[in-house]
DNA sequence: TGTCGGCGCTAAAACCTTTTAGCACGACGG
DNA sequence: CCGTCGTGCTAAAAGGTTTTAGCGCCGACA
């Protein structure tokens, strides 16, 4: 490796050139008139020196330094702001860009230090992710440095990159609905009765509103509906184990998300219920345990890397800022069979 | 938010002094010998306008960017690179440092893509994380740029920080033997007569080492050892429940981690055992499912979190580098039990 | 009497790039 | 012969900071 980095300076005096020439023909501008050989001149003197333009150097002069900020909540739990980031990283790499991570941990403290340090650095650009899809009060930024949302919500920001959960809540139940099943479904993790007026997050209201939207065309209702806060095996666990004591004629679980699933997987088990003889399952998520449970779970997945993709390309593009609704996929394993007696 | 950015010398014009002053005041230099009241002054003026400096044509001056590049193979397989980053991300905010993500997929055109734009952008240092702990073939980097390998080693840098297995295996095997097992004890995952001299990761040799070293310590030998290759729960169920029908005196098995493990008790409850009353199981990781399973799964567990943290503590660090091995913590939950007969 | 160092500060260079303004020169139209 | 335009290129400024070199004055010291 070069002891010292190679220079523009170094470029143009090796091609005969000033700076400025090697500087327009480098960057490719249209208008110029500068000689054929001195191209060739200049673009050989880069090759062989192998120069790379200082970026730090540009953006002090051009104000875009090809860096775009990623500030979330949590980068940690579970894997989900795993897909974000991907995604985002892939759509940056594409664009030539490259992406500053930050995180907040939810406190608006170290968020408010984490934007300035990225600012400080120029950034071109941010996009504020939280792990549950939440409104975010985001802090003024200087104008010029546009944001979007992701898995998130901000008044301040229109740009915002949500999954499309209403059409996924539709196809959970279709699915089932295609399986034969119309009676002895029960939901699990949300009961309308129980959690009037609570709010959960924009996303899964509009999750539930497909639910119930898609059984209210079919003309079904639920033979029960299990409130969980906790979204986790634990607590699935527990009131699936209680609901299937209690009454004998569940023949399908539509469950919030996978970790309550994966506990109804263990209540079932417990009570001797095979999945899917005996029992169907499906839910929401596609998380990691999809995919380990046996049978293989059914899941509507959260297209958290299609998202991550999506909100580094809004904020890239020039295009008009709205909410964009990322379609989310349908996850066929083995966890829903044809209804059977018990 | 103020139309444009405040810069130093909007500081000094209100303290009605040079920009070199101001400098000076600002980044409290010691030799100085401005006066009592140009301190105040600068100071003064500095909260008021809310001045930040700018880092990036700082960095253009002093080579310091207070960046550090942060390039791993995958990002999101498991949520193991998570903790790594994690951990990372609040070393550095501590350091006032901010780090720049990169991906490559463990392609070496993409790597060499990633440094060469971390490079651009002056970054002050490099960590290198792998997924699983690998050799890597990392190109030389400018001198002055350090580099730290996590959960990987390099022949070119030699300052690395890899999960301390050996005491990690010795802990899991004695898990075992303080619950009072010493017969029917099986290894599930690796198999020496198998695998002799295939190259699995120099971590993984070393948990292996420890595993049986402990054992022979203790007098004790493996009623089997079962070889797989992919450490995933489809092969371990498989490769358990093979085991379990063959052999009705395995009492417990230590996996060499756990989404093993997690097949393992798939296989168990096939055959109607309970974990532990029939069948106790160890392993390594505390994955995200080791806290799912039920009973909870108990695991040596990978330092992620403390192992990014102390990579870029030796990066910004200036002690010397050397071989860094992170404790794995023992994370007990209620898989193992006494031995039973069956 | 000459020199030296301390004092409190500043001008200018340096870092590397892009952008603006313009130079010298020849051709060409009127 | 004068003005204009095109050609091929460069000097210099700009962007925001840090660092180096030094200025003008005064008191102390040899």
């Amino acid at each position: 490796m070069p002891r010292k980095r190679v220079t523009l300076a170094d470029v143009a005096r090796r091609a005969g050139l000033s700076t400025t020439a090697a500087s327009m023909i480098l960057n490719g501008r249209p208008d110029t008139r500068l000689s054929k050989e001195a191209h060739e001149r200049v673009h050989a003197a880069a090759a062989e020196l192998g120069y790379r333009p200082n970026v730090a150097a540009r953006g002090l002069r051009t104000a875009k330094t090809l860096t775009i900020g990623f500030v979330s909540d949590t980068v940690t739990t579970t894997r989900f702001a795993g897909g974000l980031i991907k995604g985002a990283l892939e759509a940056a790499e594409e664009a030539r860009h490259v992406v500053l991570l930050a995180e907040t941990g939810g406190e608006s403290e170290r968020e408010a230090e984490a934007i300035a340090a990225l600012l400080d650095r120029q950034v071109d650009g941010i996009v504020f992710a939280t792990v549950r899809a939440r409104e975010l009060f985001v802090p003024a930024l200087p104008e010029g440095v546009p944001a979007v949302m992701l898995n998130a919500t901000s008044s301040r920001f229109p740009a915002t990159v949500l999954p499309d959960e209403e059409p996924g809540g539709r196809a959970a139940v279709r699915l089932l609905v295609d399986a034969g099943h119309s009676e002895g479904i029960a939901l699990i993790g949300q009961s309308d009765t129980a959690e009037r007026d609570v709010f959960r997050s924009r996303t899964i209201a509009r999750r539930v509103a497909g639910i119930r939207g898609e059984m209210a065309d079919k003309g079904l209702g639920f033979v029960a509906e299990e409130s969980i806060w906790m979204w986790e095996p634990q607590h699935g666990y527990d009131a699936v184990l209680d609901l299937l004591r209690r009454r004998t004629d569940v023949r399908a679980l539509l469950c919030m998300n996978d970790r309550l699933a994966f506990g109804a997987y263990q209540a079932a088990a417990e009570l001797g219920l095979r999945v899917p003889d005996d029992l169907s399952v499906v839910s929401f998520d596609d998380d990691e345990v999809a995919a380990y449970l046996r049978p293989g779970l059914t899941t509507i997945g959260l297209p958290h890397e299609a998202m991550g993709r999506r909100a580094v390309e809004l904020l890239l593009g020039r295009e008009p800022a709205g909410e964009e609704l990322v379609p989310m996929p349908v996850v066929e394993r083995a966890s829903i069979g044809p209804p059977r007696g018990r």
